[in-house]
DNA sequence: CGCGGCTTTGATGTTCATCAAGTAAAGTGG
DNA sequence: CCACTTTACTTGATGAACATCAAAGCCGCG
């Protein structure tokens, strides 16, 4: 089994409770920290699975995951990929009592879990905490809506580089990077076949924009992989 | 102009009450219809400008409008269609200090346009009301993106077909209807050439799948069409 | 009436998915 | 640890889907 669930509450160090709690009142932190669980996955494992009802309130302590939808015939489609304070598992949690996507972590992964209930008890009563709330979930939603916009517009190279600097500005924060991805994961993300992803990646590689070795890559002509990014 | 600010308050009429503020106490009620404007827009009017400070809460009482975002190559992608109850008015506004996004008058449209700075002090006072709209925005935006994601998997029959389901079940709930938008603008909404929407509407039309008339259309085989929006 | 924008159809070239085949890498059982 | 199997990756060839270009019809409006 991929999942173990942690035994000790370590609230008091961790790093996210100011930014997800922060105006919650001490008893209300404890609260939370009384029924709270922490939960580990290895790569490649799914954390949230797609139609299952939503009981829990989830995010991401630790790793990185991505956001997929599930489509009817079978395949499926790579929304986005998210840090710790990204705040993508808990989309929709507030509007449908079903998941409409699953989140599968591509890195070993530490999640923590608190029941949907309390969450929402303290929503419909603590406003600034709501508040907060709502603005987290509108960021996150506006930047998903944005990405996506993005890659719909853009054609294949544009695609491929757009997601090259966004692993190398954003995810990764480093201009040589491993890929967390496959390519046929990478496909799902820009909506293309595995095969044209390759033969992309392998033509910047032609032309000196990147290096490839193997999921490693190396960002080499920064300028010029932002300008397929705008213009391709 | 193409904009009119109305002289009286109705809210004691306004069926939208209920939606928006069913939250608020009488007092804040009273506050918010007392500084409330309404404002009323003909067909292709902007509404909301791109980029634009956001200082006002705008919800759309009465019309179309269509949620659009301008590409910094000059293009434009029609994001969704929407009715006075959608709430896409509102998305973003409480994550970023300028709009994302531009909305646009598709139809005659009416909207109550309200300072932020008060919706902002309920929402950080009122836990109800925050919740609510927690909840309308969360929804809002699943939608937004759930189409979004349906848009980008389908090729262009399927995206037309998509499309006019969408109008005839949702939009103007009538299998008969006048589409509220050009060629050009279905062609921003499937993110393909004016001229293969056109093409998939004839084709649809000599397949006997649906009757046009300029803009008008009728949809003479809805599971086809379906099937297509599904499958295509 | 004539101009400009919107719509439609056909022809052409580009982009892309798919198919096929081969290589590399990674996991599996003896 | 090695042979074997499976999966991921890569490249080329082909055809389908699509954008683009061109030209003509249509419609509303001054």
């Amino acid at each position: 089994m991929s999942e173990v669930i942690l035994p000790h509450c370590q609230c008091e160090n961790c790093q996210l409770r100011d930014l997800f709690f922060k105006h919650l009142d001490k008893g209300e932190v404890t609260r939370i920290c009384t029924i709270r669980k922490e939960r580990s996955f290895t790569e490649g494992s799914t954390i949230i699975i797609q139609g299952e009802t939503i009981k829990e309130f989830v995010y991401l302590k630790d790793g990185l995951v991505k956001l997929v939808h599930q489509n009817s015939d079978g395949s499926q489609q790579l929304i986005t990929v998210a840090r710790p304070l990204d705040f993508v598992s808990v989309m929709s949690v507030f509007s449908s009592v079903t998941y409409n996507y699953s989140v599968v972590a591509i890195v070993p992964s530490v999640v923590c879990v608190i029941d949907m209930q309390l969450i929402k008890s303290f929503g419909k009563t603590n406003a600034k905490f709501t508040f907060d709330l709502l603005q987290r979930m509108s960021l996150t939603n506006d930047n998903i809506l944005l990405e996506s916009l993005e890659l719909k517009r853009l054609q294949v190279k544009g695609k491929v580089a757009f997601l090259l600097i966004r692993f190398a500005d954003y995810i990764i924060q480093k201009d040589e990077f491993e890929l967390p991805l496959s390519r046929k994961e990478l496909a799902e993300y820009a909506g293309v076949s595995t095969e044209n992803i390759i033969r992309a990646l392998s033509e910047f590689r032609k032309e000196k924009i990147i290096s490839i070795s193997g999921k490693t890559i190396e960002i080499r002509d920064k300028e010029r992989l932002a300008m397929i990014a705008r213009l391709g």
